[in-house]
DNA sequence: AGTGCTTATACAACGGATTGCGCAGCGCTT
DNA sequence: AAGCGCTGCGCAATCCGTTGTATAAGCACT
């Protein structure tokens, strides 16, 4: 139950629409935390009847008409009672690795080539990341601590995956050039 | 929504009880794609509707009756139709990773004492995932591939954590002497 | 004797999340 | 000129998931 407070963090750094969170939320924090434009908006909405944020609208000419959020201090209080109290545990839906679990029934040849889509995902994320883990260094550590962590983990996560699909990718190979030969 | 999938799969190998598949939820699949006992004997009821599953009584003396669900055929081909499409994207939510990423706000110790809790259980965990990867692997590898790979992803994914982990704790720990003596 | 854990299943209520739909205009390509 | 994609906001229905509650018996501990 923590959407709103995944937005407060991101509102803590800088005022953001809806439709910059949305973004924020594919890319960055999507990682960690994933949420679609709908769920944004309607968050964004009680957190405002709420008073945690508040927004000033902002007309823009050739596109539409923006509101641009930010943090109360009561939004800021908030967050701090919530980084409090000890986290949820980790919640995950990975379909894909159920079908590596299932992949007895499977084709392998199309859960190869899947494989190797997903990769390739990776590796531009792992790019990504590492193009910004290093802006953040060169720009001085310690005021981005937090978000350098973050990207890091984002990091070492797409590497372990990246290697493990090797591994997969080797034992599919042989195994089914192993069984073409049996 | 394939917490149906999840359970076609797990009931592939062999007959189960629902009680069974809430405990491997609760360890090798729930890494992957976690579910409660309450979801997974409403998802059995559905199922069991539909024909893809079909259950026996079993009486037990000193305990509840169970029933014993296995795959029927149709369960089998849906699971396999299932299969041939491209997965979903992964959903994720970590709530502790949303508190790093907010981390400026939070006290350095409490986050600190947090991680290495959770550390913790990520250590336990990669103990048992190692010790049933050789036990896979020294019953033969042909029987237990799939098995074996979705064990891989989840050594090399504690691994990671526990890396960033290590990271995490000695940059904090570093900060906040840097900061005390500022 | 009471408390709590384990095995085993299940309903009900609520809130969170996904999916589908709708509006609106600009700029780019085909 | 039509279609597609991007920026931007939002409602409604339905589905998924969590939490709470219930039952029922045995076992271990205090």
């Amino acid at each position: 139950m923590s959407l709103r407070h995944a937005i407060l963090v991101l509102l803590q750094d800088q005022e953001a629409s809806g439709y910059d969170l949305a973004r924020e939320f594919a890319n960055s924090i999507g990682l960690v935390w994933n949420a679609t434009h709908q769920q944004i908006y309607l968050e964004l909405g009680k957190l405002n009847e709420q008073h945690m944020v508040s927004y000033r609208h902002v007309p823009q000419e050739g596109k539409p008409d923006k509101k641009l959020y930010q943090l109360t201090d009561e939004g800021r209080e908030e967050l701090i009672r919530w980084l409090k109290k000890p986290a949820g545990p980790a919640r995950i839906r990975d379909a894909f690795m159920v079908k590596v679990a299932g992949g007895q029934l499977a084709d392998t040849q199309s859960l190869l080539s899947e494989l190797e889509q997903l990769a390739k995902q990776r590796r531009e994320r792992l790019a990504t990341f590492e193009a910004l883990a290093k802006r953040l260094d060169d720009e001085g550590l310690e005021d981005n601590l937090y978000n350098y962590l973050t990207v890091r983990r984002g990091i070492l996560d797409q590497r372990a995956w990246l290697q493990w699909a090797e591994e997969v990718r080797r034992t599919l190979e042989h195994a089914s050039v192993g069984s073409a030969t049996s």
